[in-house]
DNA sequence: GCCATTCTTGACTGATAAGTCAACTGGTTT
DNA sequence: AAACCAGTTGACTTATCAGTCAAGAATGGC
């Protein structure tokens, strides 16, 4: 018998709690049922992981690290500003699409789901969601920055309309969760160009 | 011996299930939570209601009648369409400042933490939330609608501007709630002014 | 080949979950 | 006073939860 798998016990934990989780919520993802999706036994699980909180705190942790690379190639400075978030749009309809697919229904954005679910219950999993938001922050505050500087929009406060872009994008995902309804994902480009008064030829 | 209380038995469960849901989550609020913070047996408990989802149903529908006077209070065509905003968001700062005093961290939107984490798990609670979620749209439609008849902001597709003040009003108690900050609840009302474009001299 | 380490196994514990139930209470009806 | 009934009680069942553990297998260094 030749090993089936290499090594891969702890990146599976980490990939079926993050599907499991995403899919249902926190309270519902049971350490058995995530053992289960990951064709892993429950003793193995604590020898990875002291408990499931930090187990989530390791997958929040992984799967930045796994989307990050992209993340930095939609914002890529080569990239004009405006076209950033066009195609971070566009990438995020495409997975929501497919996980509704995959699903039978429409999942939204796990930090959020998540994020809200155990904010007032566990600190580490709050500290660390509010880390990786903080990221995504930045992402569109220097896209929004640059279009402002490029005069293609009027934004002479990015930072504050990050935030409230960010708050729209997530909201809209939450909805689309609510709704079941892939519509608000759908909606999410123009909701936010009119956000940043793109089209409004804007003469101030 | 006279009866301490009358019989509000029932009302005392749904105040209990809202409350502790709000503060933490439908999964952490367990039906013994919910009876001790109630005052009342487990067999009262399912005399009253058949199941804890029964029960958080009610709880919603319960919830939206006790506040559904002040928001036609706050909505009057009495007032000013945008006057109807800022004091429809300077009632909400007032209760998250109250709550977040009571609790010790900021609770955020019921509605939102709820909705999002048994979305894809309870189709009934989703749909009852939905519901609600429907209602804040018609409010907040019905006020833009009026601004920009009176000229007061450009918003010719008033339902679709309706949404994204709505996600975004819902993504920031989300983000309070999940920064445990009071911060973004406070913006709200220059958030939403940004997004209707108040104060942008709008010659168009 | 030998040993130490890393990983795996699955039965186990104690706690807690949702939901059930038969007996009981006290006020109202007839 | 007898029957009635909405409401109450708390012990009970069954299931599942997070987490433990001792023993065994695979691995890699020497």
């Amino acid at each position: 018998m030749s090993t089936p798998r290499p090594n891969d016990t702890r990146h599976r934990l980490l990939e079926a709690a993050t599907s499991l989780i995403w899919e249902s919520s926190y309270g519902a993802a049971s350490v058995e049922g995530i053992c289960q999706r990951a064709g892993v036994n429950k003793g193995s699980f604590y020898h990875f992981f002291p408990s499931k909180s930090e187990l989530a705190v390791a997958a929040l942790t992984s799967e930045w690290e796994a989307r990050k690379p992209q993340w930095d190639e939609f914002f890529s400075p080569l990239v004009a500003p405006l076209d950033r978030l066009r195609r971070w749009h566009e990438r995020c309809v495409e997975e929501q699409v497919r996980l509704a697919a995959e699903n039978g229904f429409v999942v939204g954005c796990p930090l959020f789901s998540l994020g809200s679910e155990v904010g007032t219950q566990n600190e580490p999993i709050r500290q660390k969601i509010d880390e990786l938001l903080g990221f995504h922050l930045c992402y569109l505050e220097s896209a929004i920055a640059e279009a402002h500087v490029r005069q293609h929009i009027h934004a002479p406060n990015p930072a504050a309309k990050a935030r409230i872009v960010l708050s729209y994008v997530e909201g809209q995902m939450t909805r689309a969760r609510i709704q079941n309804d892939l519509a608000p994902v759908r909606e999410i480009e123009d909701g936010v160009f009119d956000i940043l008064g793109v089209g409004a030829s804007c003469v101030h």
